[in-house]
DNA sequence: GACTATATGGAGGGATCTCTCCGGTTAGCA
DNA sequence: TGCTAACCGGAGAGATCCCTCCATATAGTC
């Protein structure tokens, strides 16, 4: 977590200064979520109650706000998967690691949008955060391939278009008031036994 | 399909009405699929070289242009579902019929998002198209189940978003070069024995 | 070739979004 | 309390996009 109260030269915010941008934050991290990384800046501002100037002033780009509200969980994500990497049962970890962050995803358009890119934002001010993301989460994977409770075709990226594709699943599915049995489908055909292979 | 030729009045347009009309339809078909439903009236138009007022008048809107760009994929789509309804092996035929609609959606952007969309562009124009659509899945999904080759607890709302999301991944795939495995995974998934269902 | 219904192009008005700039305001300090 | 660096709001320029309208061009017909 970076410390909110100071720019980057190392300077302390002023605290109105301070206090808008916690709010700017607060609001992006709503709108993120609800509406993807396209939500405009002059939406974000309307929705502070403060001028557009005030949001760019804090963050220049998307990205950086994306960094500021979003970079965190990405982290968590990693940090989730690296304590995972030695559990006793691999394959439960894997699985209970993949459906954890279909949860959180499912609620987080902008944090899809981010990992599916690829050619998209997010990622740019901290380029090693989705490689470390595809380490962690590749560590799990060959774990639970090696002990045979995952197929062993897969790979990491699989894994990742198959994150992003059960949360949309799961967040549509909510948005009609239900559930999404792709994930169960998902979980299903990841651990079932290796035959039939083309 | 439609006759191109008339407009629905039954009058015969004039040669260079409906020589314009195919440049529109075809600029659009491959627009559609490159970049979804969200592309531009006027970016439609400079790529055919035409005003946009033209492709206003031959298409009031964009579903009448999706109408009659894509709609046909997918009553075709209704067609081979519907012959295949009485097919020797129906969990055989489900999955066929699966792929190949994951093959078909995922060339095409647009036809992916009309059918995810519930409040999107696409079906307005033709509202039972949809439906239609859900029918005769709806019909192959319940024989494969009656079979046992399929899993029970799937409705074809589900179905539905499995074709989106393997299309979609599908469609990511190819465009650095590989195919996903998330095909796979979802068919072992669907057709793998009922136990440990919560 | 002339006439006319039909079709065309693109200007234009309204809307939204991005990003910058600067006159006015204010927090924090002496 | 008064000063000033820091901060604020939002106007505004430039870029799309949507959709309409009408002066101009032309296909089809006599």
């Amino acid at each position: 977590m970076v410390d909110e109260s100071a720019v980057p030269g190392g300077r302390r915010l002023r605290a109105d200064a301070r206090r808008n941008r916690e709010l700017v934050v607060a609001a992006a991290r709503t709108a993120f979520a609800e509406d993807g990384l396209a939500i405009s800046f002059d939406e974000i501002a309307r929705r502070v109650g403060v001028g557009v100037g005030t949001v760019y002033r804090h963050f220049p780009t998307r990205e950086a706000l994306f960094e500021a509200v979003l970079l965190d969980r990405v982290r968590q994500f990693v940090a989730d998967a690296v304590a995972l990497a030695d559990a006793d049962d691999p394959g439960r970890a894997f699985l209970g690691f993949v459906t954890a962050v279909i949860d959180q995803l499912a609620l987080n358009q902008a944090l899809c949008e981010a990992l599916e890119a690829s050619a998209g934002v997010g990622f740019e001010t901290a380029p090693t955060v989705e490689r470390d993301f595809l380490d962690a989460v590749g560590t799990l994977l060959r774990r639970a391939q090696q002990a045979g409770a995952i197929r062993s075709d897969l790979d990491v990226v699989d894994v990742r278009d198959i994150l992003v594709a059960c949360a949309t699943a799961q967040r549509r599915a909510s948005r009609r008031g239900g559930t999404s049995r792709l994930v169960a489908v998902v979980c299903e055909g990841m651990t079932s036994a290796e035959d039939a292979r083309s």
